[in-house]
DNA sequence: TGTACATCAGTGAACGCGCGTTCACTGATGTAC
DNA sequence: TGTACATCAGTGAACGCGCGTTCACTGATGTAC
């Protein structure tokens, strides 16, 4: 083993994801600003000390954080807004996708929906630059649409920006209903549908 | 004086306000979760221990600050949501509405936005209830609306719900832009506005 | 009006505790020859 | 392949500090007569 290069690396990585899960779990009750680097080093079970050889400090472990709930959220948009056949259909597809979304990795889309406003400042900005990706991402996206005919840059990222805050407002309203009882769930999957329509019914008007 | 009673209920009165103001100052950098009843105190200018004469626990004083944030703001609904000559022209009036309030009530909407999904459970639910009843308020005044002729109380209570949160994005994105130049905040006023006329299209073709 | 007693908002000392950070260290992994 | 040295992830003791909470207290305000 001794010419296999790694093997401290992989150990490190193995630590720091250690780390990362452990605050997630932390998380799911406490804001970033109040947890504490021994609670998260005691979770995983390593000296407090070993927190520094991974992170300056909790609020680097949150930037580290929110990339791994929203980097690898990307390639979702394309899939979220890309044209079907039915109006209603790519709507219903939508909110399951983020329905499934939020019970895959509840804690993650808590610490979004906490941090995004959190008294933490490094951790807003990465999540305001994660945010703003997905809108442009989004505005590209419709600019393709053969209904964006006609319509101004300005109203594209209007449109785009209105569709990430329903989304994200979605993720949360599920993620308040993921306890409740499935009668719940029912109405808050309708509720999404519903807004979603309403704004696919103004979109299709804008120009009139 | 001796038999004007409330001299000693004023002075705790004005106690109990000086510790509201200087938690709501040290939340601007921070979240409920890790301020604490010393930095609370110290602030003031009182001992700790007065804390108690006031407050159970800061999560105490946070259900309190919610109140004070959200309580008085009933009345505003009426004036939001009242009809108008044009459908720009009370587009318009909201958004100002909100832009005022939002600059003269900063810290305040902050700690909303902020703690409306932050890590303390019973301010998180007093958020939630505030704004349970600010939908419920505007999905009557929608009723009483000529153009509500044929909607169902589902979509009443969709569309209020929608309202509401667009309030709170478009209170948030203001905060954000406070400080910004002059050209930003005039974008922001103006998305806020495309976006509830989006909203308002999507209104009026409901039922098509 | 005056006196004697009750109330209670705010005090200040004391406590045990967990925090973030420093430092010199250990020993497994990695590298040079 | 074997040896000697370098790297560096994780350790563990130690530190000073501010925390929340307890407790008996003080003295101005309020009340009864």
């Amino acid at each position: 083993m001794s010419h296999t290069p790694g093997v401290r690396q992989a150990q490190k990585r193995k630590t720091r994801q250690a780390l990362l899960d452990a605050a997630l779990g932390l998380l799911e009750e406490q804001s970033l600003s109040s947890l504490g680097l021994r609670e998260v080093t005691r979770a995983v079970g390593v000296a407090p000390t070993a927190f520094y050889r991974h992170f300056h400090s909790t609020a680097d472990l949150g930037v580290a954080l929110v990339e791994e709930a929203l980097g690898s959220l990307h390639p979702m948009i394309r899939t979220t807004m890309s044209p079907a056949e039915d109006d209603d259909e790519r709507i219903a597809r939508a909110v399951e996708l983020i329905a499934g979304h939020v019970a895959a990795h509840p804690a993650h889309v808590r610490f979004i929906a906490r941090e995004r406003h959190g008294g933490v400042q490094p951790v807003r900005r990465a999540i305001r630059e994660q945010l703003a990706r997905f809108a442009e991402e989004v505005r590209a996206e419709l600019a393709t649409d053969a209904s964006a005919a006609g319509w101004s840059e300005t109203d594209l990222r209007m449109l785009a920006g209105l569709y990430v805050d329903q989304m994200l407002i979605t993720a949360s309203l599920f993620l308040e209903t993921l306890d409740a009882p499935e009668e719940e769930r029912r109405r808050a999957v309708e509720t999404a549908r519903r807004q979603l329509r309403l704004i696919s019914v103004g979109r299709t008007h804008w120009l009139d």
